[in-house]
DNA sequence: CCGTATCCATTCCGATACTG
DNA sequence: CAGTATCGGAATGGATACGG
């Protein structure tokens, strides 16, 4: 009686999931990307307990999305830096922000010239789409080009 | 002793967990995209207790994610299909898709033309960027450019 | 076929006290 | 400051039986 695990899972949304689909990770993983690397950062912002906290970061250093580095300022003591592989996580988040908004209070913006960014859909040629314009297609047993496309609803 | 809610957050990445931030939400949510709008197709398809399935899919409508059509065919049943709102997910959802690959089962596509579609950061003059290129900023209590830009990671 | 209801194990989370 | 240790209550998730 296990909680199952989608580790295994062929589907990408659904390892990831398996990573960060719960409360705090994706929190954190936004902290870290608004330049927050230290415990108590993370524990400030949050107000999450800190064996909470603790058990969070560590899952999220064994996935591979967070690391340890030695230090940046003098300090003895360790910060948590995101990974590469992490960063890809931008999109993520960036995608939940815009989802969620209706008095937006972050945003994402150049860092050369500070202007607005936007997360859009664009196709092989070059065209933004609207995501009523793009259709999901499970790879595995399908035919690119069903016709049993999803309907919009009635 | 209760648990933190964050649906009165200032962030819209904080209220979005609050919606979709648990294990089952996104898939239920996933599926649907992918074209499945009956209890029985989420339940196969997830392999999730009809109890938990049952419990969140009221959640999702709840949250205007999911609404209950009355049937699409003859069936004497009520059908699950995206809101509106609830199809601004697809960028979240592709976003989960991209980071999670490495041996992607799931991509999306043009509907009309069956091309592949990626997700893309944007700047406002047009042009595409990289996630290192952004930096993730909260509005209530920062400056736009400031100088502690988060780092890297060296 | 579409749920609801019940039971139980596991997990999660918050508070707090403690170590270095 | 950065964790670790422990505890208890709450929520979650799985199995299954039941009703419309």
């Amino acid at each position: 009686m296990k909680r199952t695990s989608f580790t295994k899972d062929a589907c990408p949304v659904a390892r990831s999931v398996q990573s960060v689909g719960d409360w705090w990770s994706l929190l954190i993983v936004r902290d870290a990307f608004a330049g927050k690397r230290r415990f108590g950062e993370f524990q400030k912002s949050l107000g999450v307990a800190k064996n909470v906290l603790t058990v969070r970061l560590k899952k999220l250093v064994a996935d591979g999305v967070l690391k340890l580095v030695p230090a940046s300022d003098g300090s003895a003591y360790q910060e948590y830096a995101l990974t590469e592989n992490g960063c890809g996580l931008l999109l993520v988040i960036a995608a939940l922000g815009e989802w969620g908004c209706g008095g937006s209070e972050v945003h994402l913006v150049d860092r050369k010239k500070g202007k607005s960014v936007r997360l859009v859909l664009r196709s092989e040629d070059g065209r933004t789409l609207a995501p009523d314009d793009v259709q999901l297609v499970p790879v595995s047993h399908a035919e690119p080009r069903s016709k049993r496309a999803r309907q919009p609803a009635p």
